[in-house]
DNA sequence: TTCTATATTTGTAATCATTACAAAATTAAA
DNA sequence: TTTAATTTTGTAATGATTACAAATATAGAA
């Protein structure tokens, strides 16, 4: 088990103490917290925490591959630290995000000819099992 | 075939000028375009028209289940008048979107307990044959 | 340690797609 | 026609994100 600092060493970052604040915050989250979520958590105990610190950190988490950005249609991105193949739900209701234990499909093989496959998505819209309930509301 | 009036009207929109050559314009697209898009094509013949109309007529067009909206995380919606079960890939040099003739798998079954599905996304990120070929660029 | 160059953080100002809103124009109904 | 309702239009706000430059912190050399 790896501490925190040395995953952003060995992905070629220096781990300022901003930077391991965001990325132990990322880890442990399981909301798929958007910037402003992420800075309002960690704000009371950094109170000198910059918005654009934010929006630069999970930039250049994206960029070494220690984070993968959602986009659920609704103008604000929302960052995910678990990178293993899953999907996402999200509730049209609460808004809440979940996750799916369900493989993206690999479609490398089913591609057009000369296309090459970077990455998948796969997201699922509807109302959680909470909303679901309460559905008359 | 139906005319393409008769097609809004059959949802319960007054089919009006604005709104039938906006549709018309989605119907014959084939590259997914945003409003700019939609906007700039039909400015030419409608030199009244205005963007807040196009951005209006494809939320009215979504409402009512004429469109389908596409979010490729550029920070830009773009509107696909085809609605049958399929998916998308952009070229992440290009920007070009091309429709993948494979449907987004219908995960109903395999949903946690209470959780109801309304729609599925699934979304390829790659490069297209022609910047493949060029990738030394 | 101290100096210096480089990297990082911060705050403010710009950007840009989208939305809000109200006036003007069009259409439908009486 | 007259009136009421709908639609269109243009401008002004919104809000997430990005650009940018000054301030701060850090690493390495001396």
């Amino acid at each position: 088990m790896q501490i925190h600092s040395e995953i952003l060493e060995n992905k070629g970052i220096r781990p300022s103490v901003q930077r391991v604040r965001i990325f132990k915050f990322l880890m442990k989250s399981k909301e798929h917290p958007t910037v402003e979520m992420i800075f309002n958590a960690l704000l009371p105990e950094m109170p000198s925490l910059s918005r654009t610190t934010v929006y630069n950190t999970v930039e250049l988490f994206k960029e070494v591959g220690l984070v993968q950005v959602l986009d659920f249609g609704r103008g604000v991105l929302r960052y995910d630290a678990d990178l293993s193949p899953h999907s996402h739900f999200e509730c049209e209701r609460c808004g809440a995000v979940y996750d799916l234990d369900i493989k993206p499909q690999d479609i490398s093989k089913k591609m057009p000819r000369g296309f090459k496959v970077h990455q998948t998505y796969f997201y699922v819209f509807g109302l959680c099992s909470h909303c679901k309930k309460n559905e008359k509301n």
